[in-house]
RNA sequence: GUGGGCGUAGCUCAGCUGGUUAGAGCGCCGCGCUGUGGCCGCGGAGGUCACGGGUUCAAGUCCCGCCGUCCACCCCA
């Protein structure tokens, strides 16, 4: 490896996922896909890359995504595609796109790009789930689009994970509250920190985050969108917050969410976890967004969905219990075959297991039976099938358990044609242990 | 985009105010045990000290640059 001019490693803010920590991935994909089926949705595959105006116009031109964290590039047809920032846009871009009847209800896991300084929890490409509902205003698809979020978090295990919601209002409300709060920052301009002291007017929905006490005093004895919101925003938010308490999930309203994205209308949302220090304890948000298909050149519809940091999650499972996560990590197989015959019966023996669903690993390239046993153990098996030249000449095959504390009971042998329903016996047998 | 810490074996790290052949633990391979893993003992392989310059008789150690990484701000998943 020293012949090459220059190691070759992965960009800057991405990482490799190896199978020491893939079955987690897997594991956490694959109770996603399973319960976004139990609730309704179909999986939605989209381009990872788009028209940059789908972007710009749907998270907003003026957001800091669009405005300087997007990988844009051209194509050597001068065509002007961005890397997808998030998964929203795309989805709702495939659905003005194909016109399906309503409502819609997609499912998607996709990576997603932000050119960042990569830090805890952050990354230049990270991994996010999710769904998306398009064409109801009905409160209670809102409801189950954050109970699957929260089952889905249950499901996993997390048991530090709370719900923040708010309300962002519709257009009008949200415009008539956006006069008040610049009336507002105006008069109290030099009581701002002083990033915001000067930039407040750019939007004056990012102060009402801000984490500095200047600004939080300001926010605090200025208005409130929840005194903002029009009748049916504030219908829509009251059925919202009661369809949760019917379910028996816990929310908390916090009239200082604002999130990110221009596109929300409405119902907004955010799941953090206190297992996660410093600002990246979000493993989840979303929200309404019944303008975004209008400004994607779609008939208006309305839209609500969430998305969550697939590496955000893992970090969270393994924050609140590193044994958890190692269990979520493990591949061990369930049998492994050693071959002391030259390799011929751990080829047989493999396929007719593995044909009968058993997760099989053997060794190869002859090596001595002492290296083929590590590397059972290694392997995570229960079970070890040995076979020699012993067991060759009278049609038998060793049966050991690797678990078993005692030599008493340590291995038998069995007769060659009821190897997989004696593995299948055994392994039945551990389980139950 | 701004600011800090850190880059030494596959991994985690030690290496004093510069001073001969660069260390440990884990992991890996082998042997003790020629057909029996984990535990133990012994041995082995594996490093142009991220990279490029500079200072010096002498640089892993000091200086500059560069790349990477981690962290904070910002923002978000």
């Amino acid at each position: 490896m020293s012949e090459q001019p220059q190691q070759l490693v992965a960009p800057i803010g991405t990482h490799d996922v190896l199978p020491d920590t893939s079955r987690a991935w897997e594991r956490v994909v694959g109770l996603f896909s399973t319960m976004a089926h139990q609730w309704g949705f179909g999986l939605v595959l989209t381009p990872v890359f788009e028209d940059v105006a789908v972007f710009n116009r749907g998270i907003g031109e003026k957001s800091d995504v669009a405005r300087k964290e997007m990988y844009v590039f051209e194509d050597r047809g001068g065509r002007t595609y961005a890397l997808r920032p998030e998964g929203t846009a795309s989805v709702v871009r495939a659905f003005v796109q194909h016109h399906p009847t309503t409502p819609w209800k997609a499912w998607y896991v996709t990576p997603a790009f932000r050119y960042e300084r990569p830090q805890a929890g952050r990354y230049r490409q990270h991994h996010q789930l999710g769904v998306e509902v398009l064409g109801t205003e009905d409160p209670l698809v809102d409801v189950e689009v954050i109970a699957l979020a929260w089952r889905f978090y249950e499901a996993l295990g997390l048991k530090r994970v709370s719900l923040i919601i708010n309300s962002m209002g519709h257009a009008e409300c949200r415009g008539a509250f956006v006069t008040q709060l610049r009336t507002h920052l105006e008069t109290n301009e030099t009581s701002l920190c002083d990033e915001h002291a000067k930039l407040w007017s750019n939007n004056p929905l990012r102060v009402i985050d801000c984490k500095k006490d200047e600004c939080r005093g300001v926010i605090d004895a200025g208005p409130s969108i929840a005194d903002a919101l029009c009748e049916p925003c504030a219908e829509h938010f009251a059925a919202v917050a009661e369809g949760l308490t019917d379910i028996g999930v816990p929310w908390e309203r916090n009239t200082r969410l604002v999130r990110g994205f221009d596109y929300y209308t409405r119902t907004t949302f955010e799941f953090v976890s206190d297992a996660l220090d410093g600002a990246q304890n979000a493993v989840g948000g979303g929200g309404r967004y019944d303008q975004l298909a209008q400004d994607l050149g779609g008939d208006p519809t309305a839209g609500v969905g969430f998305g969550s940091g697939i590496e955000r999650l893992l970090l969270a499972l393994e924050a609140e219990s590193v044994e958890g996560y190692q269990t979520l990590c493990d591949s061990s197989v369930d049998v492994f075959v050693v071959d002391m015959t030259g390799g011929l019966q751990a080829h047989l023996l493999c396929d007719e297991l593995r044909r009968a669903g058993v997760a099989v690993d053997r060794a190869y390239d002859g090596r001595s039976m002492k290296s083929q046993l590590k590397a059972a153990d290694r392997s995570g098996a229960t079970v070890a099938l040995l076979v020699g030249p012993q067991e060759l000449e009278v049609g038998a095959i060793t049966i050991r358990d690797l678990r078993a504390t005692s030599d008493g009971d340590r291995q038998r042998q069995i007769a060659r044609q009821n190897v997989v329903e004696e593995v299948l016996r055994t392994m039945e047998m551990s389980k139950n242990a």
